[in-house]
DNA sequence: TTTACTGTCATAGAACAGTATGACAGTTGG
DNA sequence: CCAACTGTCATACTGTTCTATGACAGTAAA
């Protein structure tokens, strides 16, 4: 698992950490129980204060995305929902209204939009396969 | 048109004026070319600074939503995408990922996902619809 | 026990975001 | 022209966020 930081890019460093791991994690480049580079080496390689890596990783355990075990290190978590399922499905509705809203601004219509979101459905399954079978 | 704002939610205030308008324009409670209400009203009304709606509408007006006319107001653009199609279609897709990779950490499957973005589509186009037949 | 590794916490400083005030410029109608 | 309205800009204050440093605690193996 490589990741990069873009320093320049605005967006925390922390944050882009979070994004990339989480999408890692979906697209199955991690997986359950594997554990997450260490604090330290991974601040190195970046050339990051370690502790910006130790707040990516505290976010992603609030999340409920990995686990950290006292001395030994982090974890992808196996079953990463700490939420019910009304809770589950409001959050995943207002994430959906903002592409939906975005979609009416940019003049995409209902089925250009439903193809595209097929599309990027498709396209985590493919990564998440692949990865399965090698 | 109404706005609300509450303080205590952490979220910016201009950022919730933001939203609802973006929202209200893409659900069809504002229409093409409508007047905004302007600045100072609208900030004495809210009881918030004359700024705080002036950097909503300034951001607004960056994101291609409203158009401002020096000394005349602010209004909602007609055909409001400056992007080109390219461009148009990786916005969306960034969006729709951010809701992919969170359906996957919620263990929402494919099916349930696509019924769900289905029923937010047609919330949408319920309120459009209705404000276009009054 | 010692050493070398894991993550954690308290603290501090720099940068940024959010909001507020006052002065300014364009438009419209009396 | 003048008054009353529109939005805009420069500036400053405040609180928060982000990152960094150093000391600390748990785990594992020699």
């Amino acid at each position: 698992m490589i990741f990069q930081v873009d320093f320049k890019s605005g967006k925390p460093v922390y944050l882009q950490l979070v994004d990339q791991i989480r999408y890692a994690a979906a697209a199955g480049a991690l997986r359950s129980g594997e554990p997450l580079p260490s604090i330290r080496p991974l601040a190195e390689e970046l050339r990051v204060n370690r502790n910006t890596i130790a707040k990516a990783y505290a976010e992603l355990e609030g999340q409920g995305v990995i686990e950290t075990i006292p001395g030994k290190g982090c974890f992808l978590k196996k079953s990463d929902s700490p939420f019910n399922k009304p809770v589950r499905q409001k959050l995943l509705a207002a994430e959906i209204d903002e592409a939906v809203v975005m979609a009416h601004h940019l003049q995409v219509d209902r089925e250009k939009f439903l193809a595209l979101v097929k599309e990027r459905l498709d396209y985590f399954e493919r990564k998440s396969d692949a990865k399965k079978n090698d």
